[in-house]
DNA sequence: CATGAATGAGTCTTCATTCAT
DNA sequence: AATGAATGAAGACTCATTCAT
């Protein structure tokens, strides 16, 4: 009958209140400008207490992306493996669903720090390769070449391909969180409405009578 | 009828040079990296001298930014209104040519750097949204309703067809200079030929039998 | 007839429990480098009950230096009051007693850390002064004094004497332990012998015709 | 006609005005609980001066250790080459000799530091071994054997009798440094009496009637 | 009493910036 | 004007100590 104290009880939420902290701090400053002791504060907790939980900073943000990319990815791997049916009906369901759940919320900062600070941690950014590149192109690549081999796609080269697939949404997604902040430059359409129209476009081409 | 020395014509010639120096460390290593007595070093003065001609290292990036864009948009604009033939044809030139003048040349950098650091100078942001951004978009859009009208190109929309042309682009370019270093994260095709493969991908469709 | 209970017992036990952990800490680590949970760990409590015990890590270690010396010098005292014969003999005795007693168990490093930590624990140092090596001092001096009275040795100083008879000894702790470790330096001779071989030369002098 | 401005000859001192207010502290304080701003407000500078010259903690003191050792040693080694005579009388005068420069200068204290801190340095240690410790014993070990040699000496053990003659002086230098200060515990007689005290009773023995 | 989560003062080190020369 | 020695604010991380449970 453990009876979860107070204390037990904060303890167990800890990682995920420093994990929200830091996301939060990290997207208003990036990871190089957010001091460690920033990120306890808001978490409510004194500066050592972090160290309790993530052993340096570098930890606590791979931590972050596990907890904000990693997760979308396998789920989403999950799904197309078991999907029977349009393959880019199935693609324009991921895109939407990736912005819905991560370009969307926080957890597309993510994204966007990672590319910001690559260069100055290349240890993060391994992992983050390893981690979140990699998968992703996998996955889309993968769903490409299926759609090939059934014959619903063309013959197209798959890494361009994949390229087309993700480079607008994280284009949306820098742009955003680069140019969006202070009313800077703000896109018209709504992020959604881009993400069908490019995909629209994606599939069925810029010309009016392609050779 | 004041004949410069070569100290004067040293003293003059400065600024320029520092400008360069910062960008290529800039490029090198990141804004944040690089130190500013780097920067001095490079230039061939003293770590004090910087600080006569900028009175701080975020006003020389912001010389540097200013210094760096702005240059291209003018040139393509007036070689795409004296253009008469295909549009998707010149869109694949000017895609090749930005890249090779900006993407692959350091003025590419100026791009990235200015998405990481564009929270942290607002001011700057504006200056490049108004600067590039937008007169890069207003010419892209353009081409685009161009060859809608000749009937070239279907009747898309055209936002959404700029951010297609312009995301790939700039998605290497961070991928680039975010992965490429460090042996982190290399593309397996050269980045002329995906830039082909896209534009043709955009072009023809995805879709073996569009509707 | 309050029967002591497990607890009760293993509550006796805890302060000598805490001692040892520290002391083999201390010989390990030296005593800045060792962190209280590690003593605590290794005495298998919790980091709090240490402080139960012994109210900073700076008492802690005065307990346990005044807990691992002062034992040996009375019962060596006792002995060399009831001894009768050679002095020479009980001196080369007592030396290699006190080599196997505390030279080469662990009491030896409280010796080498005494001297290490000697300034930064005055109060320490003085206890180890009066308790230490003042009844060592008095005990050896006293047994050349007798030596020199019953005509068995030459009409020596003392206090030199005292210091050609200790300083070996404390030498060879104090390099074993400082380079010792890592394979950085080690004697070539075993230090049973070493001790035989110095009592012998001071003994019989290295002169081979004194005059 | 190089005038040296003050800045500049400040600068030509500083290193060993850093090495000498080290030294005082490390003697005062020992390494580890001295603070590198302390040391650089004892030199009279800013923290960040002291990185100017060392790169850190650590090679300020590896740069101290070598500044204040390894310098004897060679000085010895080449009177004793040229020596002509007694050896008894030339390790007597050698004995005064490094007491007079080491042992009672602060080249001594470093002694100390470093029997102290070896284990804290494994690759310091190593260093110290090799440069003072190995040489030492080579140069009186020698001496001895040449003594042996020409029959001034019995044919005593070599490594026990070098012990029997640094082993005195070290402990002397320990004692002073470790319980010398603050009125904790004296010596009665100056330390170039006992050495000399010392130096008789080695060479004629203690033995009032030796076999 | 025992625990271990939480604390925050303390330490090394970096680097943009200043200013005496 | 140019130099580069000096500065000191700032930040990541450690660990002795406290105290709620």
């Amino acid at each position: 009958m453990a009876t979860a104290t107070p204390r037990q009880r904060r303890k167990d939420a800890r990682p995920q209140e420093l994990l929200d902290a830091a996301l939060q701090l990290f997207v208003e400053k990036g990871f190089a400008a957010t001091r460690s002791e920033e990120i306890a504060a808001r978490a409510g907790v004194a500066k050592g207490t972090l160290y309790r939980y993530y052993p340096s900073k570098d930890e606590l943000f791979k931590a972050m992306v596990r907890d904000n990319l990693s997760v979308h990815i396998a789920e989403s791997a999950a799904q197309a493996a078991q999907y029977e049916g349009s393959i880019a009906e199935l693609l324009s369901q991921m895109m939407q669903a990736w912005w819905a759940k991560v370009g969307h919320g926080n957890a597309g900062v993510v994204c966007k720090i990672m590319m910001v600070e690559a260069r100055n941690f290349p240890e993060l950014a391994r992992f983050y390769v390893e981690e979140v590149i990699r998968p992703s192109q996998a996955l889309i690549g993968g769903l490409i070449e299926r759609g090939i081999r059934t014959g619903e796609f063309r013959a197209v080269p798959v890494e361009a391909t994949v390229h087309m697939l993700i480079a607008p949404m994280l284009h949306m997604l820098l742009h955003e969180h680069s140019f969006g902040e202070h009313d800077i430059c703000h896109q018209t359409m709504a992020a959604e409405e881009l993400l069908d129209a490019q995909m629209a476009l994606l599939l069925h081409g810029l010309l009016a009578n392609p050779a």
